[in-house]
DNA sequence: TAAAAATGTTAGTCTAATCTAACAAATAAT
DNA sequence: ATTATTTGTTAGATTAGACTAACATTTTTA
């Protein structure tokens, strides 16, 4: 059995490794930032998840998750993310409160509880914030990809790529606080010229339908904010 | 804001104290069997919550909570009962199952999540076990008291007098487990002769209408056990 | 490529919560 | 009312998870 701070661990190495899938592995003051600890504590932790074989680590050389470690850090986003579902939408918190007490729901342990829950919920496949939802067996649903011109309002969804490589068109989307895996949630289209209202890190833009053709996103589920 | 373990020293005072309102104080031991742990332990922890202005201890004295201290662990009360009706109803939890789980989400810290989860319930004043649920003003509605013969087959109920204090009579109800604070189910009622059939710590036992009259019980929600 | 900067490691300390073993006080029993 | 038993306390040790400060290695930069 792990303890709340082991698996608060194999999490942050989760999402700095897998879940940015440009990287198999992650340094200790990266980690240490993530978890808001000290590198020297980060590194006395990485020794005793080796020993437990749940972590890939080695004197200065980048960490990893094991296979047994991932698996039970997809657990563990599995069930934060079902808890984040459960408060959005049966006790009606609001997108952005869901996340702090998820934090601490998600290392209660009882399978049967996380069983339960999953099936009150309908087994939901996304979060309200739009992240997949491992199922019981720990598979990601494949997100699909659209692009940003082909998404409805209401979605909140995340720049997986750029169609258009062009200095211009990169430095546009700089500007408006893009990049890649930023989460760009759509407030409105015009129906006239398809102008679309979006906002990014909570500062609201309008783009070009051209523009939003050129931008490739995870297509995730609909959720209004309160 | 207090820690994981204080909260549990907490609520074993309350339980074995207010709860059980034939004493005001308990002992270092009595609390260690209790929490599981040894009397030195809980002798530092009470020295530790004396300090808080939580709980009054005095050396080679039984403890008591503080008006603080009865407060919050009326609180920690709450939202184990409010859990324990949340498994049970909307999880489809057995009786006898929700009380592990609800041991650790009675600890996640979020005066919102009680409040909402409360909502969501639609403010139940009693737990699947028949246990009064402290409301959000720390106030818990008096149960009401009736005889055993008075109660309806499903309910579960608490003794808490006799009206017959006649020796052949105690020796009775002592004979079928029963005492002061137990609790008895009951199964189903003879509409013939009004015989009782009832569960006491798992046991099930048949008694007669006039024995039931002289069993004083606390009234409780009625509540199927799957 | 050598110095500077960033990153990672080790050793030693701290706190919370636990333990054991020895001792002290209060209560019960003869 | 002594003694025995139960109950409570103290002192010292242990473990997990954190820290700081000093040091080591790797990477970057001039």
């Amino acid at each position: 059995m792990l303890s709340y701070t082991e698996e608060n661990y194999l999490k942050s190495l989760f999402h700095l490794t897998i879940e940015k899938n440009t990287r198999k592995e992650a340094g200790t003051n990266e980690l240490a930032t993530q978890l808001g600890v000290k590198p020297a504590t980060v590194n006395d932790m990485l020794k005793k998840l080796k020993e437990k074989k749940l972590v890939n680590y080695e004197k200065y050389i980048k960490s990893s998750l094991t296979k047994e470690g991932k698996k039970l850090a997809i657990e563990i986003v599995r069930r934060h993310r079902l808890w984040e579902t459960f408060l959005f939408e049966k006790l009606g918190f609001s997108w952005d409160e869901v996340h702090e007490v998820a934090e601490q729901l998600e290392h209660i342990q009882s399978e049967k509880l996380i069983g339960k829950l999953d099936k009150f919920l309908n087994f939901p496949v996304y979060d309200p914030h739009g992240d997949v939802i491992p199922n019981a067996n720990g598979v990601m649903k494949l997100p699909e990809k659209k692009t940003l011109a082909e998404e409805q309002p209401g979605h909140i969804c995340t720049l997986v790529a750029v169609k258009d490589n062009s200095a211009q068109f990169l430095q546009y989307v700089n500007k408006i606080g893009l990049g890649i895996n930023k989460k760009i949630k759509l407030i409105s289209r015009e129906l006239y010229d398809g102008l679309l209202e979006i906002e990014v890190d909570g500062k609201k833009n309008r783009v070009s339908h051209r523009f939003a053709e050129n931008i490739v996103v995870d297509c995730k589920k609909c959720f209004k904010k309160k």
